[in-house]
RNA sequence: GCCGAUGUAGCUCAGCUGGCAGAGCAGCUGAUUUGUAAUCAGCAGGUCAUCCGUUCGAAUCGGAUCAUCGGCUCCA
């Protein structure tokens, strides 16, 4: 028996006897690998673990710590989900069942909607599918064959998606009696899957066309071992506790109202939070060079005609009628912008202008995707818009960069970013896009900033840079954006006047960096729980006073911290000192400061931190020095 | 917009097969004067989302509307 060589993914080669699959190899490599073995990739493609080697092949052994091994863990538990279904209700017909980034899903077309009733007996069938350890038998077979095999169990769906196969030959997986139409690969058995979870159940077009038929689509996430879903699920639970809706109300900074679905009031508190983040980011503007305008809500018409929106963005905008005329409620701030750019002559020596405006815009979002501070009808854009020559379009877009970078930074976010280029909706040559998204590119590469690069899915007017932030519990949200835009300033007939003295057009860069105030602060709330650095709270120090005869020495306290703009609250509550720190702690206030007669002796107080407690008595000037430090240097 | 679930006091929720609307927290009043996450007692609080219907009788059953939540991008 001749032995064959296989080359792994280090470059190092094992022998291997002829016959041998690719489960023995990764039993050679470690038996260790061997147990933990999902699939692997030969040559380049995903191949099952039974896959038989030939001399010379790369190989590589997918286990559940890679992407790719959780992809195919979680399609093999799709197929599982399928398997039960289909034995609890024969009548569902089959769709698609795929993997996606936080687990899979399958579409199935039944009469009947699951319940969540039926999610505890699908799961509590998908265990006995996995304790009956089936293997997952690849088949393959001739297109023909294949029709006829889906024709005699009258899945229709499955056929329609061979219609779409190019290929002669199509293959199939089996396990016990159920059979579906899969590329594969999958894991070996059932009983691989050892921890998993049916999530929730939704409708789903299939195809996800809305012209077709509504499906019902069941989530679920699965993982190698228990203590991973376990970890998942508090995460979620962690989630839960964060979400800014709840924060929002139980804090009092904003509520939502049927009198105005999508439009956040925004309660004291929230003010107090949102000034500070409007003055904090007005004073970072202005040391990078930046005006401040304002521009009104309403305009006529003819500027959204002009500006293009009314051919691209009308399906999103709302409109009103003055004097018989028709006007638009803005979606955006540029059209205004460009309307201050134009009352008067520019000459180069004034370029870059870059001009900024937190500007309330309304966009009408579809009702079901509104949710919270993050999905809103209305929102106030930290706008910006830059006119340039053209040579400045490189500084001006790493300004941009490095003034995100130094915000995002300042609230304690890590980000990515991501190039998007021109639309299928776009306006304007494809010469220009291509100089415009050059530029972007060559910004992001001096700047050593690693991008993804997102095809056609630019504004329709230029291509854009977004900035994602990264929370604290690892999810990453889309605030800044960077466009570049060659064609407002054509269609507006923007110029300046050059050295010569001749006419020429110049370049304008559109940019958000919290993106939305509005979903900034929601951002916010949940990065932080709702417990916010002293800089940002809306409340700064609670002070508690032991027994009623110590509230006047509260009053003088609070008197002393207002010198100091420091945001206090005085409990004047009658309960014990216990039940108002718990309150206080509630409230998340970072700073407690408890009094009795021991301190109203000696001038002191007793601070207490939030989340860590007791940190012993200080005399009050120390505290206030302390404490404004903070505010100062905006400690996280 | 579409599919599904949900909607009872400010908040969290109970209320069975139709028969007088309930609790805890929060609020108010009083007692207590408290030493680092809940003192005790009393009071008040409701168009059961809205409208229409079935019924002797509807929070409960049916329909419509509104809102909220989850999903509708991931393609064998």
């Amino acid at each position: 028996m001749t032995d064959i060589k296989v080359i792994l993914l280090d470059g190092s080669k094992i022998e291997l006897s002829k016959g041998a699959t690719l489960f023995d190899a990764a039993c050679k490599i470690s038996p260790r690998l061997g147990k933990e073995a999902i699939a692997g990739i030969v040559n380049g493609a995903k191949k099952d673990l039974d896959y038989v080697l030939e001399d010379d092949d790369h190989i590589e052994i997918l286990t559940f710590s890679s992407s790719d091994g959780k992809e195919i863990y979680h399609h093999s538990t799709s197929h599982i989900m399928a398997q039960a279904v289909k034995e609890l209700f024969p009548e569902a017909k089959l769709a698609i069942g795929p993997a996606i980034k936080d687990g899979f899903y399958y579409d199935f077309d039944i009469e009947r909607s699951f319940t969540p009733e039926d999610m505890v007996i699908i799961e509590q069938k998908m265990k006995e599918i996995i304790e009956r350890d089936l293997p997952f038998k690849k088949i393959e077979v001739n297109k023909e064959e294949a029709k006829k095999i889906f024709k005699d169990k009258e899945e229709k769906y499955k056929l329609e998606l061979l219609e779409d196969i190019q290929d002669e030959k199509v293959t199939l997986y089996q396990q016990g009696d159920f059979m579906d139409l899969c590329r594969g690969p999958h894991v070996p058995s059932t009983g691989k899957i050892k921890a998993f979870k049916l999530l929730s159940v939704a409708g789903a077009y299939w195809r996800g066309n809305e012209k077709n038929k509504m499906l019902q689509r069941i989530y679920g996430i699965s993982f190698d071992k228990k203590s991973e879903l376990e970890n998942y699920l508090r995460l979620v639970e962690e989630a839960k506790r964060r979400d800014h809706r709840k924060l929002g109300r139980d804090l009092e900074l904003f509520s939502m109202h049927d009198e105005g679905v999508g439009f956040p009031f925004f309660h004291p508190k929230g003010m107090v939070l949102r000034n500070i983040l409007e003055n904090y980011w007005r004073e970072e503007h202005q040391k990078s060079g930046y005006t401040e305008v304002k521009t009104p809500i309403i305009l006529n018409k003819s500027l959204w005609m002009k500006s293009g929106h009314w051919d691209h963005y009308k399906e999103n905008m709302y409109f009103t009628k003055i004097d018989e005329e028709d006007y638009a409620i803005k979606p955006m701030n540029c059209p205004g912008g460009i309307l201050i750019y134009k009352c008067s002559l520019h000459s180069y020596r004034e370029l870059p202008l870059r001009m900024a405006e937190l500007g309330l815009v309304h966009r009408h979002e579809l009702s079901g995707v509104l949710h919270g501070l993050f999905r809103v009808r209305c929102f106030t854009q930290d706008d910006a818009h830059i006119f340039m020559t053209p040579d400045q379009i490189g500084e001006e877009i790493k300004g941009v960069i490095d003034l995100t970078d130094r915000l995002y930074k300042t609230f304690g976010f890590s980000y990515h970013v991501e190039l998007s280029t021109k639309p299928e909706n776009a306006m304007g040559s494809d010469e220009i896009w291509e100089k415009a998204t050059k530029s972007l590119e060559e910004a992001l590469i001096e700047k050593e900033i690693k991008y993804i690069v997102n095809e056609g899915e630019g504004a329709f007017y230029g291509p854009k840079i977004d900035f994602h932030l990264k929370d604290c519990i690892g999810r990453s949200w889309q605030c800044g954006t960077i466009q570049l835009d060659f064609i407002m300033p054509e269609k507006f007939d923007l110029f300046y006047i050059n050295k010569t003295g001749d006419k020429e057009r110049p370049v304008m860069l559109h940019r958000t960096i919290l993106g939305s105030i509005e979903r900034f602060i929601g951002i916010l709330i949940e990065n932080y729980a709702g417990a916010f650095p002293v800089w940002l709270s809306p409340v700064q120090v609670k002070l508690l006073p032991i027994a009623d005869r110590h509230i006047d020495y509260g009053k003088n306290i609070m008197k002393e911290l207002k010198k100091h703009s420091i945001r206090a609250e005085l409990d004047e509550i009658n309960e014990k000192i216990g039940a108002k720190v718990r309150k206080a702690e509630l409230e998340k206030v970072p700073y407690m400061l408890i009094f009795g007669d021991k301190e109203t002796e000696e001038d002191l107080v007793s601070v207490r931190k939030r989340g860590e407690g007791d940190l012993g008595k200080i005399k009050l000037t120390r505290f206030i020095e302390d404490i404004l430090k903070e505010i100062k240097e905006k400690t996280l």
